[in-house]
DNA sequence: GGCAGTTCTGAATCTCTTA
DNA sequence: CTAAGAGATTCAGAACTGC
């Protein structure tokens, strides 16, 4: 099995380059490929300038079943070289996006989202003919049902002010000095995709090191991106016009040196720490009176890190939702403490001294290091 | 060949009763299939009450294969009623569009535009493992890439405040008094649309008169807008619960009964927050007569967010403008409708609707994008 | 009645580690 | 492999409760 090599260009046609990668290889797929987008003759604005198409050999196919296969061939060889943990993204119209959608789906990938990139500044329909074409599709999928992987979470909600990240992202078309141009200021690429498209989801979906890999690089967005953000990369590309300016475009950008600044940490991946271990180290003695916020119910520590209420003892999480009759229930965010703060007895979340515990065992060097990003189901 | 019947229920499997439906009949049909959810346990929210998901059987497919020939039946039977000019639209989420679109390009059906509908409400992903799914999708197609047919550009642009109505429709979920509740107060359907979505797409995709088909009524809200819309209609549904609630919901709408109100024959200028809006989401039905504030003149709401007068039809400027004889005129504080406050009844400015509607825009919160900038979509 | 706080709910493919 | 336990996780809007 070939070793792979990351952090260039491969040149060649994309399945064929893939059949030769190492399996098991790859965190993310980003695939742009060809919407198969079937124009007809010119389109002329309402002042008689041409609109400049797509009309380029790549996006030519004789009809579906010829576009399906070839969609087939890329898909397949992007489920090989991708780890049990890895993703792959694709992006349409509705030109293609069904025959891709389908056909991954046949393919055994789990589609985990569909994501709507909304242009703020589409391009009119001229003729007046049907509703503004203002955004394209992303597919999101795992390698299967069952298989684990990476979403950051509140990376992404961070990115939101503070919301959950949604399934529709509003962003402008790639124009301006971020649109690569000819030295006779031609487009280099007629489809070039935007860079905060790819900060997204590169953000969402890897962690800092991870192996990014575009079949269908092109300009070289995903590659400069994935660079930037402290990722490798592998690019496959055909035309060589596309590789020069791509290679110069990812030679000019500087990573971002600091993985902490390209990473925002779950909870799921602080280190574990029992419950027993606060009582242990004293930070709440033996016969301390714990409640809800509430002070609905209540229940005392024992020695060995369990709780007991009236009716109930076991863990914080097993007492806390018993007497809830709740089916579950996180004891660290349930059970408070009062505390003397300023003049006023307040009542606060036992995770407080949780936390006091993660920065001490942090300072200390004991404590594992926490990974960066969340491993989901 | 038997004659078309219109404006009543078929009861039974859709294909069946599609069958026994004469040929090239039928102008537009709203198709909302099954998804194929495929939901695994039950969920819980983080407050632990669960989500009452869609478990009902008609969702219960063995596997894609018996999906995708569910969905090849209908799909052929309704492109066997539909009349050369008609055109289809399917609504679906990502467990089934991918399979449906496919399905139906490989039947010969033209892609017009996808269409999404971006939820302003969408239930949020509790577990945090994904983005949260806050859109659904519609396929819009002729009957192949040669065929006629009906757009409303014009009404589409008019209810836009002026501008192209884009691919992305920004409108809340089916909640409150429009949802169907039984006497219990449960759902009397899962997954019940709102009727400003099919306001728009019976306005955009048909004339007054026309035939549009629901081949999974449900609770009927296909109908329903069609018949407040001057449209003909014809429903099939298989259960006999939704079907009692669909007649009795179906029977307490009133039609418009000028058609002139639902047709959009001339062009209009631009404003900055649609009044468009302001109808298709309920806030002032059609036909809604408005005055200005001294009862001198009166005129009347159209579904596409014009109004006419004795003399004038155009926006609400336009008209205030011309019946005062003024060169330009603010509509929305010219304008007043009747209210019901305390006993007495007054007039207030359309202009209140406005500030209503802003504010659930901003609640809204779509950031930098236009939409929450002032024009709504 | 009015206002504030609480509860409820919506087409949802919704956890991970250790024993 | 399964089972059990720890513990992480929500936005908007309508409906309801209580003062």
């Amino acid at each position: 099995m070939p070793s792979l090599k990351t952090d260039c260009i491969y040149q060649g046609a994309c399945a064929e380059i893939l059949d030769r990668l190492p399996e098991k290889s790859v965190d993310v797929v980003f695939a742009d490929p060809p919407y198969n987008l079937q124009l007809g003759g010119e389109l002329l604005r309402p002042n008689n300038s041409r609109v400049d198409g797509v009309d380029d050999a790549w996006d030519r196919f004789r009809d579906f079943a010829e576009y399906d296969a070839f969609t087939e061939a890329w898909l397949r060889a992007c489920h090989r070289v991708l780890k049990d943990t890895g993703t792959l993204w694709v992006i349409g119209s509705y030109h293609n996006i069904f025959r891709v959608g389908a056909r991954l789906q046949d393919l055994g990938f789990w589609v985990l989202n569909d994501v709507i990139w909304r242009k703020t500044n589409p391009m009119p329909n001229f003729r007046g003919t049907r509703f503004t074409n203002a955004h394209e599709t992303l597919v999101w999928c795992s390698k299967g049902p069952d298989a684990r992987y990476t979403f950051n979470y509140e990376a992404m909600k961070a990115l939101n002010d503070g919301l959950q990240m949604r399934s529709d992202w509003s962003l402008p078309l790639c124009t301006g000095p971020e649109r690569l141009k000819t030295e006779t200021g031609e487009k280099v690429h007629p489809t070039q995709k935007p860079e905060a498209l790819l900060h997204r989801i590169i953000l969402a979906s890897s962690n800092p090191g991870d192996v990014i890999l575009d079949p269908f690089l092109g300009s070289g967005t995903t590659a400069a991106v994935a660079k930037r953000l402290g990722r490798r990369w592998i690019g496959i590309e055909q035309d060589p016009d596309y590789i020069a300016a791509a290679r110069a475009r990812i030679a000019a950008v500087t990573p971002v040196d600091d993985p902490t600044l390209v990473t925002t940490p779950r909870k799921r991946s602080e280190p574990r720490i029992p419950f027993g271990t606060v009582v242990e180290r004293g930070l709440l003695p033996p016969g301390t009176v714990l409640s809800d916020a509430a002070g609905r119910w209540s229940a005392r520590v024992r020695a060995d890190g369990t709780l007991i209420s009236a009716d109930h003892r076991g863990s914080i999480h097993q007492v806390g939702a018993a007497v809830q009759g709740a089916p579950a229930c996180n004891g660290w965010t349930f059970w408070h403490m009062r505390t003397q703060d300023t003049d006023a007895e307040r009542l606060v979340p036992i995770d407080l001294l949780r936390q006091r515990l993660r920065a001490e065992m942090a300072a200390e060097g004991t404590g594992t290091t926490p990974e960066s990003g969340g491993a989901l189901q």
